[in-house]
DNA sequence: AGTATTCATATCACCTTACTAGGGATTGAA
DNA sequence: TTCAATCCCTAGTAAGGTGATATGAATACT
């Protein structure tokens, strides 16, 4: 019941890209795997997702690379994970399809209310988690003093 | 992301045996298997799981079959999905392995942070349902009457 | 003895994961 | 123009997980 490692290296990216911050600078692919400990090649891949679920934005060319598309705080962790894993990564229940419509039985229905309640709790793991609080922690983390109010 | 199969069969099964609960009767394989539409041969090695983590016990021979080893409130869904799945069924954290001990910087424990936080959600949500929970859950949706005080 | 049933292994086809490799096309700076 | 980089596509592989099925042994009721 593990996410993939692409999570792991598309969050890890995302973070990497949020602290390098230069306002209107980008990083290079090569930099960001070399700094997360992700497979280059692997790593333009889950960049790739990230851009295409609109999370990331590059520049082509000589001196291009990628920086975040977004604020920060409007990046949330269940985002980055689910422009990566797909659309139902947040989907825990069991069986890949949908249920058979009318075969409900009482069971299963109460089986399917503890799945749905299970993946709210997920979701709300996830979502409550923005790019903005990760950075702060990994600056505090650092000990880089906060000078905001 | 999803729990596989056996955790819905094992938790099908478990249910199924706490509604049937005659004291001391016994529910064979071949009709668990037909009430919860689980297929025979593959719900008899997900009852043994369940077995071996003493949440069924079971009689062989003729008129042999299976019952809850404990009473339905002692019994977590996360313990069902914890029999069947392994010892970290819950573990949702990339990646296999422990991390390499001194390796985490700032971000990666940043990171470890996030993951830690969403397991604990997910494992809450599977803990705090028992087999209790759910029996009563479908007996309210089957309309039956509660005369208890 | 005969039959029903659990218990234990082995095997299977298929899929996913985490890569690695290679290349071609496009874009933009120097 | 040349070079550096992103972008995009294909393909292959080793390992492991999934959802079963098959075979047979052990056990216990009749």
């Amino acid at each position: 019941m593990r996410f993939s490692l692409k999570s792991e290296y598309a969050l890890r990216a995302a973070l990497d890209l949020a602290l390098q911050a230069s306002p209107s600078g980008v990083a290079r692919t090569s930099d960001v795997a070399r700094r997360t400990g992700a497979p280059a090649k692997f790593l333009e891949a889950v960049i790739g997702q990230l851009r295409r679920a609109g999370i990331v934005e590059s520049e082509r060319g000589a001196r291009g690379g990628h920086r975040l598309a977004l604020p920060p705080s409007r990046i949330r962790a269940g985002d980055v994970v689910r422009a990566v894993e797909g659309p139902d990564a947040l989907s825990i229940r069991p069986g890949r399809q949908r249920p058979p419509p009318g075969a409900a039985g009482a069971s299963t229905r109460a089986l399917h209310h503890l799945w749905t309640g299970t993946e709210r709790a997920l979701a709300a793991s996830l979502d409550g988690v923005s790019l903005e609080d990760l950075v702060r922690r990994v600056q505090e983390a650092s000990g880089v003093p906060d000078f905001s109010i």
